[in-house]
DNA sequence: GCAAGTAATTGAACAGTGGTCAATTGCTTG
DNA sequence: CAAGCAATTGACCACTGTTCAATTACTTGC
């Protein structure tokens, strides 16, 4: 008891995914529903179970969106006339773009990073990998030669990530804007490339 | 069509914490349902919201528990036949006393530090305020005389909490557990330290 | 000793969720 | 034009947190 669409109006993947964003990024995860998206395309919520297996798979689709915008954002802050001479400065604007990028796409960022439901969990994320490598050459070569980067493992540009990955975490809970949080930021990065360049 | 039960099976608020940490600790907020508490308590799930307005206010019970026993594990640290010549010894332990506790009691730390649930950001939590201000107060003990501790808004203690918050988010996550990690959280907190003793 | 009142418990009911699937339909191809 | 396919629907299932009238055990006043 049941029908089809005309072709003009049936369901893409893409116009799923541009409500599904929206809704996301307002309300987060938990709080947006099948039903929800559903309505907001005007079609019922079964129809986009066709497009994708479920709600996880639906919605890490737009991780691996955030996780290119991410990159692009680390690549635009490196090469911002860039001071080829001193590559700490850019490894600072580097860790403000990440920074910045959390900030700015908090539900983005509590997906790409924060999530432990085990139904996301189960799709990996070939983006968060390359994102981190990248992050890490970064580092590597900003200190080269101040630091023992061979010997063992290297787990400084780890470290760094991580005190980063605290920040965002925090302030992004907390609800903050980015603009409230932009000396903070930087006092903190300050205070993290200090430890590594002595 | 119902009853009441005997005075000696009578439900306390107690047992009834005592069944839900065990619970939650297994498998974390969500996964936890009332109906599960109230059938391991062997009463029916309406009874405990007798005793608890809702699902939040009977899980920020168990957080107020949990920011004792941080409070204790860390003043524990900090006395561990203390070096007092050495306070940055000292505070480095207590770091690692925190990652520690974290590791240890993920759900814990999870609804302490890293629930964005509304529902239970609407109780406050006192406890979290007390244990930031004594590791802050620590932290600037340790760092007395070589920073200048004065003079605008002195935001080390808490660059140096929101790097370890991101450190013990981080492994709680990938679901890691206290012996894969202590190397990495002392090379971790190694590293901080140096970026303040300087 | 008994009646009234209170405190605690129950389970049905409600509105919501994610997910499944037979039935139905529009469109496409032979 | 008939057969088949692809897309959509909405009823349905099992589950969630929460509410609340009804019921009962215990306590108190007389």
């Amino acid at each position: 008891m049941a029908a089809r669409k005309a072709a003009e109006q049936e369901l893409s993947r893409e116009q799923i995914l541009e409500a599904a964003r929206s809704l996301f990024a307002q309300k987060g995860y938990r709080a947006v529903s099948m039903r929800g998206i559903a309505s907001q395309l005007g079609c019922s919520h079964g129809a986009i179970y066709y497009h994708f297996r479920d709600k996880a798979e639906l919605f890490c689709a737009l991780v691996e969106q955030g996780f290119q915008m991410l990159r692009a954002a680390i690549e635009t802050a490196l090469s911002e006339k860039a001071g080829n001479a001193d590559k700490l400065r850019g490894l600072e604007r580097v860790m403000m773009a990440f920074v910045r990028f959390g900030m700015e796409h908090p539900h983005h960022y509590e997906i790409m990073f924060l999530v432990n439901d085990p139904e996301i969990m189960r799709y990996s994320q070939p983006g968060q990998v390359q994102c981190y490598e990248r992050f890490a050459e970064i580092v590597r070569s900003a200190v080269e030669g101040r630091w023992p980067v061979s010997g063992g493992m290297f787990t400084v540009p780890w470290s760094l990530f991580l005190s980063l990955h605290g920040f965002v975490t925090h302030y992004i809970l907390t609800g903050q804007a980015y603009g409230d949080i932009v000396g903070l930021a930087e006092t903190h990065i300050r205070l993290l490339v200090r430890s590594i360049s002595s």
